[in-house]
DNA sequence: AGGTCAACCGACACTAATGTCGGTTGCGCG
DNA sequence: CGCGCAACCGACATTAGTGTCGGTTGACCT
């Protein structure tokens, strides 16, 4: 063979890894239908069938990528958040914490968060509850808020604006990617700002 | 031929209508690349290859699609947003209007607005330009509330709040959907609170 | 050293989708 | 009435993608 490319072999898990961060890049920019295995095989630098070698079909695959960037994401605000200080302070990191997250792996946020419309079900379940979780996570810091200035945070009203925070800041970290040069704490501020006193004047 | 369903024999326009209002449903629904024409077809009552006698191809039936679904947009918000009025209840009409059409056209605000990751450039670039055109109207109609508080519409941090809030509408629309018997005007009041004065004191 | 396991690959079968072609038939219009 | 256009359809060609199978070979372990 005049073979002369010498194709590393790696251990399994190394190559799963490889996999995993390719199926990212390729999930993320082409969506689930239109990124192909071969396409994520040639990423990660192997034929296409290696694929089933390390995952039994192309759905598992997805859901491997999106239980690891989820944990990722876990560690990744949880390390910043430390729970000290005032509840805008705490507001405040969980906000800087969420921006960090997207500015240092945007692949991840826009697969875990974008609202992609999935045909199957078990998908569909489990990015539902990534999302809900951190739907979840957010409510509860805001209602301590809430309580404070009278209003139940169990009311739809509340409700609806926990979830146009969510999206709002979701919006945000997607605009942001078209706009790199803008310092995260002009993100941070800019928010906090709308959250503290709407648009009325800037403290 | 002992045919008994009598498939009625449609015009040009009135066919393609049905297709049009059939491809909005499942392209809605399943996304893109996951819809076939098969069962775009079967959903609009004829055969697949009577797409092709309508429409050249898939790819131009969904742009056809985002087209139609724009301008029943741009007709559905300007009906209602008269201008009259301040700053202020012009803003409410328009979320208020936005709310509305979310109401009534679920699957056009998904399909015009959730951030779908398509590969297809002239897919994307149709899409964004009728986000952008979003941006700007509701950027136009805050330049002058953040001018009159103080703030520069053109500074980045004003930008990235336009971002939230339009973003954070469509995240209050999509959660709509799933608590349908929350009145719109809920909805309109929880927007406006937070827009107004944050997490202030309700007023 | 040599044997075993797993990483790796090419060829194949299968499915589902898009798009083409030729033909048929209902409907409007002179 | 009859003529022609266009709405409609079934059969086909083609492509692209998934998942399977058998075989090869490198690396580790005793």
């Amino acid at each position: 063979m005049v073979e002369s490319a010498p194709k590393s072999r790696m251990s399994g898990p190394a190559r799963r890894a490889v996999i995993t961060a390719a199926a990212l890049r390729i999930f993320a920019e082409k969506g689930y239908h239109a990124a192909s295995l071969g396409e994520i095989a040639k990423a990660a630098g192997v034929a296409r069938t290696v694929m089933y070698d390390h995952f039994p079909s192309k759905r598992v695959l997805l859901l491997a990528v999106l239980q690891e960037q989820n944990t990722a994401l876990v560690e990744y605000i949880g390390a910043r958040i430390t729970g000290r200080g005032t509840a805008r302070e705490r507001m405040r990191d969980t906000v800087d914490a969420y921006f960090g997250f997207a500015q240092s792996r945007p692949e991840a946020r826009k697969l875990l968060f974008d609202p992609t419309s999935e045909d199957d079900p078990e998908i569909r379940t489990v990015r539902w509850g990534i999302r809900e979780a951190r739907t979840k996570a957010v409510a509860a810091m805001l209602a301590q808020d809430m309580r404070e200035i009278g209003v139940d945070p169990a009311e739809p009203g509340a409700e609806a604006v926990v979830e146009f925070i969510i999206t709002g800041m979701d919006g945000v970290a997607q605009w942001w990617e078209h706009r790199p040069e803008v310092p995260r704490s002009t993100l941070v501020e800019g928010v906090m700002w709308l959250l503290s006193s709407g648009l009325g004047p800037r403290p």
